[in-house]
DNA sequence: CAAAAAAACCGACCGCGGTCGGTTTTTTCC
DNA sequence: GGAAAAAACCGACCGCGGTCGGTTTTTTTG
């Protein structure tokens, strides 16, 4: 129907967003002002607000697009006949890779996402469906080979997994593992909770 | 040596940090304006800031204070011979009430200690130390009394059981988990983690 | 194609977090 | 006890996130 009026929208969110990556990424997310970010942009700061309501509905937006595309990505190319260990490794460090590649974007979508001011709304679950919807099969994959219990109900399973995801991504913005011992603590701790998830 | 001048330091401190309480719990944390805490606290709006660098730091100081009394009262009253799912309850439990009742303090203290913007300073690390100082005992009986695997370091079990416990956490945050069911995720949970950690 | 309707765009403005230089209160020194 | 030094206190001010009424651009209508 519309054209050209829909065309320049799609053309000013992915500038926007174009922006928002290389300004967050170089000068942080608290210390880039919207101003900056508008001008960065070619458009006026009120212009941002018609397409974002707050800020860090940028993160969000960014990190829920890229998310859906690396999981498709991911879903393509993953091999589920492989272990257990090494199908999480892949996902999880591709996750994780992402996250230091940017990671004020990481860090505003974490306080969004995993301890949120107000409790989610529902299109927002949908996000971490998809990523059920991933992991699901493989869980139910790894019950069918004996490599996990199969009286355990998959949500638990996958909340445990997801709870070591969790820890390692704290573990480092904390500071407490570097950059390059992430990949090793991982595999790690994901053995140790495979180990005791086993028949 | 000082009397009159440190004395009434710490009576304002403990007014900001009382009027915080009241007000972040009443209206919320973003709600409330540092004016209007000054305002409550019978002070001047600079004078905040010559006791807490940032409105977060308010938070902050607050639930350290708080954790530590609470960490010491716990440790007075455990019972080390329980089994361990049942210590882990009560030590968990009375944490996550004190989050259910303090959830504006929780969410931003959260925010801070678990995904930073910084790396933690090593003051926060001891915190988390002593924590660590308060589960270690627990666990490193547990594996003598058998509950536990004698093979695996402290650190990764306490990491292990401290990621489902941020899991939990989380899950309440976004609405996934009425507060009325995290006991049962909780044990249900936790006894997952422990029989997968048995030797 | 012109006029009217709709949608997108904008920047002056508002309230808030945080700062800073000046003022008041307490302590130190003689 | 009074003067000088030190510490605590304060509120006008600054920059930023977010709003809103007015302006420009696009689409619809006759």
């Amino acid at each position: 129907m519309s054209s050209i009026r829909e065309q320049h929208k799609i053309r000013t969110r992915r500038c926007i967003l174009d922006s928002a990556v290389k300004l967050f990424s170089r000068k942080g997310f608290e210390q880039t002002s919207i101003e900056e970010l508008a001008r960065e942009a070619g458009i006026g700061k009120g212009t941002i607000y018609s397409y974002f309501q707050t800020k860090r509905d940028i993160v969000k937006a960014f990190c829920d697009d890229q998310l859906e595309f690396a999981r498709s990505e991911l879903a393509a190319k993953s091999n589920p006949d492989a272990p257990l260990i090494e199908q999480l490794m892949i996902i999880f460090m591709a996750d994780f890779n992402y996250v230091t590649e940017h990671k004020e974007f990481g860090r505003v979508y974490l306080h969004e996402k995993v301890f949120p001011k107000d409790p989610l709304p529902e299109e927002d679950f949908q996000v971490q469906n998809d990523y059920f919807d991933m992991l699901y099969p493989i869980y139910r994959r790894a019950q069918e080979l004996g490599e996990l219990r199969s009286d355990l109900e998959l949500l638990h399973i996958s909340g445990h997994i997801y709870a070591i995801y969790l820890l390692m991504l704290s573990c480092w913005y904390t500071g407490m593992i570097p950059t390059a011992n992430i990949g090793e603590a991982m595999r790690t701790m994901l053995n140790q909770t495979i180990e005791g998830l086993k028949p």
